[in-house]
RNA sequence: GGUCCCUUCGUCUAGCCUGGCCUAGGACACCGGCCUCUCACGUCGGCGACACGGGUUCAAAUCCCGUAGGGACCA
């Protein structure tokens, strides 16, 4: 069996969004389960819309989703010369003929079609034109388009799809389509062939908005005499009103690079893409990239389309939420190294970062990520929720003041005198730290809760957070009883 | 408008090919219990779907026909 190659090729009109990311997901676990080569090619023959900036952001998006490529990139636009001799290698062997109607013309038969309710399709005016007559035209300088010769027998062309199945047109329905433009450049649909030959792709595996123009693209290959892959055609993400995800209509909700810097894990990412229209066959839902490349199949890839569930201006949730909960479950289960990798930048954004969080301080950098990452659901988490564990000036949750601070004004007095009690303990550890405590409540005759929520928030600015002793001694007695006595301060953003 | 494709809980899905194991399974979300210094985690439980209508069959989510809705491509 030859080697299995696939390919991604993305125009580069805009950032590489998640939809666009899926694809190349599918192409790249397919590789690596047969062991098999991923080109990349950057489908760059619109220069109007293709952009450096464009092309640089998909790179980087590939790179930073962990799906690295064999091959390329490679660009369209290098090899127009070889688009331009496959049309005229068509125009060689008959398959394909010029057509000199206007753009006029055309339109006046389609509307007499409309109007005579029935089916418009080329008429092929010019498809059998004399050879004198040809030159003619040719010399008269007139314009003409390259359309290629649909074949005119009662016959069909098929395909099996390995999602869709075995797929048949006929002859009959497909018109002589364009090939190449009036002004001399090749279509989408050509180029597109040609490349899939020189790469010699065997395996085609894109969106779903592919599978009607795979007939044409057969007869392309068949007069090319080029071999055919197999296509495998994926379901397209929709949103909540059944419409494509879109940049234009979605804007970064949908881009890649937002998900990085909302703080995803890459590889959380791919995973809860790979589950928009594919699963194992059996109930698992977390993968490490041995494991998916495992079980991935094409034939498992479903054919209806899946809705990507994110509701805009949710308070709660800023995208999918099975997407933050899939991203959850690996803060909280992966390797703290590694986690302390992702979680620095983040952390150095907000100028949280001390160096010796990778010398002197790792032990302690580890352990507070590990007391933390329970409760969080991105990377960005460490750096705003978490941000009283690395330094000052965090802020006080509006609810947190409500519950724990406003509605005990005693605390202005208990808080400092536990600070007190806590300077005074011969050794700071949990079990010393909330004995003490518990007896001042039990001397105040208060009740534990109330203390030690008001702690949290003075401490922590939050509502809710880890086992309070154990956030004391991440936070370190100094930093702690400093905070505690200055109550005051809260009471005053209290109001 | 033409051609093709799709339709299982709110969302992602298993089951459909090879009808009975389906009083339809899992995950996320939601609700409640336990745990508890709070929240989360964990755990236990709950809510919740076979688009609709016919047919075939002893039996249909599963097979057939039709309808509706959605999507893609072409124009």
């Amino acid at each position: 069996m030859s080697e299995v190659r696939v390919r991604f090729p993305p125009s580069p009109t805009g950032y590489l969004h998640i939809g666009s990311a899926r694809t190349a997901l599918y192409n790249w676990l397919y590789a690596k389960k047969y062991g098999g080569k991923l080109v990349l090619r950057i489908e760059d023959t619109d220069a109007e819309r293709s952009t450096q900036e464009s092309i640089d952001g998909i790179l980087e998006g590939m790179k930073w989703l962990g799906l690295d490529w064999d091959e390329g990139p490679y660009f369209q636009t290098q090899f127009d010369a070889e688009h331009k001799a496959a049309a005229q290698k068509l125009l060689d062997s008959s398959d394909a003929y010029k057509c000199f109607c206007t753009k006029e013309l055309l339109d006046t038969k389609r509307e007499a079609a409309r109007e005579a309710k029935s089916e418009y399709g080329y008429d092929g005016t010019c498809r059998n034109l004399a050879e004198d007559e040809l030159a003619a035209k040719v010399q008269s300088g007139l314009e003409y388009v390259i359309r290629f010769k649909t074949p005119e027998d009662d016959g069909t062309v098929a395909f099996d799809d390995e999602v869709y199945g075995h797929i048949e047109k006929k002859h009959s329905e497909l018109e002589d389509f364009v090939i190449v433009r009036s002004n001399g450049s090749p279509l989408y649909m050509l180029c597109n062939v040609v490349d899939d030959i020189r790469d010699r792709i065997t395996h085609v595996i894109r969106g779903a908005d592919g599978l009607g123009n795979t007939p044409r693209q057969v007869l392309l290959y068949k007069a090319l005499g080029a071999p055919l892959p197999v296509f495998a055609h994926m379901p397209l993400t929709l949103d909540h009103q059944k419409a494509k995800i879109s940049k234009r209509k979605h804007g970064e909700i949908v881009a890649v690079h937002f998900y990085r810097d909302k703080g995803f894990i890459p590889w959380a990412l791919c995973n809860f893409l790979a589950l928009l229209g594919w699963s194992p066959g059996d109930d698992r839902e977390l993968f490490t990239r041995d494991e998916m490349i495992e079980a991935f199949t094409l034939k498992r890839i479903n054919r209806s389309n899946s809705i990507f569930n994110y509701k805009k201006d949710d308070p709660k949730f800023f995208t999918d939420p099975k997407a933050l909960s899939v991203n959850a479950h690996y803060i909280r289960t992966m390797a703290l190294d590694e986690l302390g990798a992702l979680v620095k930048p983040f952390l150095e954004k907000a100028e949280l970062w001390d160096a010796d969080y990778e010398g002197g301080k790792k032990e302690w950098y580890f352990s507070t990520l590990e007391l933390i990452r329970e409760r969080f659901h991105t990377l960005n988490d460490f750096a705003e929720a978490g941000r009283a564990y690395f330094g000052e000036g965090f802020e006080f949750e509006e609810r947190a003041l409500k519950k724990n601070i406003v509605k005990n004004p005693r605390l202005r007095e208990w808080l400092p005198l536990l600070a007190e009690r806590f300077e005074a303990l011969d050794e700071f550890n949990p079990e010393t730290a909330e004995a003490c405590a518990r007896a001042l409540c039990d001397e105040l005759e208060v009740k534990p809760g109330v203390i030690i929520n008001g702690m949290r928030t003075v401490v922590t600015g939050r509502l809710a957070g880890p086992s309070m002793f154990d956030a004391l001694m991440a936070i370190g007695r100094e930093r702690v009883t400093m905070r505690l006595k200055e109550v005051e301060k809260v009471f005053a953003l209290a109001g």
